[in-house]
RNA sequence: GGGGCGUUGGGCAAGAGGUCAAGCCGCAGUUCUUUCAAAGCUGAAAUCGCGGGUUCGAAUCCCGCACGCCCUGCCA
């Protein structure tokens, strides 16, 4: 156990976005592998932008991936009073002051141009920046409307010294006199991370790096406040393949954590592929593996492994294939390959349960069969949804899955003869009395044989017959995954209706 | 406009003055084969953003430039 402490706190979006989950990661395993504490924040301040429905999103999206905080969640409006009794400490202590410029004169129009003309003239010291204290409160007590701004010192700078990017320094003339609290009372952001920041006892933040420059308002704030800044580590962001920002709006549902789960992603499939997004083994005797535990993250995590580059988050829009990082998606097949049967059926079971293909008996007494077949189509499926979607012909008692066209095409319709040779080679398979690859092996290349037929020609319909589908498993796997019973009627049922 | 950060093959990236610049994804070919995959092998793909400098020697150090991204709000 360590006093180590850091924080998550996303703003309620409705949705966790894949570089916020990879902030969670990163802030988890930072916990984990230290002992500290992982602490879940909502930043709600903006509360026209938050609800209960925005915060569950966020919620599911790191139950999926299976972070758990140990503390939280906190919603930051709840600290508010706090918030607002910081910034009159400030006031109090001189280290802020009441600006009474109407807010017509500043909204954001007017602001960009003013910015842009100030920095032209060097800056520009607000007005009320020295106004006399009895004068700010009289002013005050008159019920003129004011914010309330931190006053930057105007000569020296500030400095950090952030885990990931180094030494980071800024002249206070670069800086300007941020608001702290809205005329209307509503604390703003750099001071509500601040002030909850030192409430949790948070010990190191990790967070975005476009949050970088922000950090130099957030240490004088620490100061002005008389408390010691945590230690900072910035984290690359994460890019659309044009190298620009990656947003809901213009990217979708890719974004989205939630799409994931949905698309058949096993959960620690997808937390490997998003820690090796900027962040690498440190040490490196590592460095040429991808295939990372959940443990061994733990253990191999450190800030000093975190790159300075941004990463692109690498997809084709429009391809179906490649509708995400295709790395990603090789990911998810790897661990769908490799995890131990125990692991991967729960995964299929519910998959099949939504599709409704699901039977209690595959947890009883046709245990070893569906294993059997998962075994099967595990080696083919990219997804967890490719259980019901490559797999439904095993999993159907009838013929209640789709023919692939071409597939018909070519290995039903091509040859004739196949008309009068499926029905016969069902006979066949329905006189073995062990029904097992070797004897469904040896029945269909006798009977190939007998006929004067190429194996392959009788191997390909029946893929096709039993399956609607060109490609597979190992044929005589297929024959005896879907039993006798039902390719021996699948046989038949193709010879009169496709053929 | 100002400030900050970054730049190694299409993508993720190793590298931290001195072997032909790792590995993975993707791509092409090949072996295997009853299909598609897998697996194995082979290959294409980087003048390490560009230009200077330091050095016997630089992707690695220094300077300049270009480009990209972030911040510059009574948003977070």
């Amino acid at each position: 156990m360590s006093d180590i402490r850091v924080r998550f706190a996303p703003s309620p979006t409705g949705y966790l976005h894949v570089g916020g989950a990879r902030t969670a990661l990163f802030n988890w395993l930072f916990a984990r592998h230290t002992g500290g504490k992982f602490i879940l924040r909502i930043e709600d301040t903006d509360i026209q932008r938050s609800s209960e429905e925005m915060v569950r999103g966020i919620l599911d999206g790191m139950e999926w991936l299976g972070l758990d905080y140990d503390e939280g969640p906190f919603f930051q409006s709840d600290y508010a009073e706090k918030h607002r009794a910081a910034a009159y400490e400030l006031l109090e202590k001189g280290w802020a002051y009441r600006d009474f410029t109407p807010k017509e004169e500043r909204d954001d129009a007017t602001v960009k141009q003013q910015a842009a003309e100030a920095a032209r003239q060097g800056k520009v010291m607000n007005p009320f920046r020295n106004l006399s204290r009895e004068e700010s409160d009289a002013r005050s007590k008159s019920g003129e409307p004011f914010v309330i701004r931190f006053k930057v010192p105007e000569e020296g700078k500030t400095s950090f010294d952030d885990a990931v990017y180094g030494l980071q320094e800024r002249d206070y003339k670069d800086i300007e006199d941020l608001v702290l609290l809205r005329s209307d009372g509503h604390p703003l952001y750099n001071l509500s991370v601040v002030v909850d920041d030192i409430l949790m006892g948070i010990t190191h933040i990790i967070r975005g790096q476009d949050h970088l420059s922000n950090t130099h308002k957030q240490v004088l704030i620490y100061q002005a406040l008389g408390k010691p800044s945590p230690r900072f580590a910035h984290l690359p962001l994460i890019l659309a393949p044009n190298k620009g920002k990656l947003s809901k709006r213009k990217h979708g549902e890719i974004v989205s954590v939630t799409t994931y789960r949905d698309s058949g992603f096993i959960p620690d499939a997808f937390v490997n592929f998003l820690a090796l997004l900027g962040w690498s083994p440190a040490s490196g005797e590592h460095a040429d593996r991808e295939i990372f535990s959940r443990e061994e993250l733990i253990n191999l995590f450190s800030l000093e492994g975190i790159h300075k580059a941004n990463a692109v988050f690498n997809f084709t829009e429009g391809d179906a294939r490649n509708w995400t990082d295709q790395k990603a998606l090789w990911m998810n097949w790897e661990y769908i390959k490799t995890i131990p049967m125990e692991k991967l059926a729960p995964f299929v079971k519910a998959d099949l349960q939504r599709s409704g293909l699901w039977r209690d008996e595959y947890d009883g007494g046709r245990r070893a069969w569906f294993e059997q077949v998962v075994t099967l189509i595990r080696e083919r499926a990219r997804t967890l949804t490719d259980f019901t979607n490559h797999g439904r012909p095993y999993f159907v008692d009838d013929f209640s899955f789709e023919f692939d066209e071409a597939a018909v095409k070519k290995n039903l319709q091509k040859d004739p003869a196949l008309k009068e040779l499926l029905p016969q080679l069902a006979d066949a398979f329905a006189a073995l009395d062990e029904f097992t690859h070797e004897t469904i092996e040896a029945a269909l290349r006798k009977f190939a044989e007998e006929k004067g037929v190429k194996a392959g020609l009788l191997i390909n319909a029946t893929r096709t017959a039993l399956t609607g589908q060109a490609v597979g498993p190992g044929l005589f796997d297929v024959v005896s995954a879907v039993g006798k019973d039902r390719a021996v009627a699948r046989l038949k049922h193709a010879a009169h209706s496709v053929c």
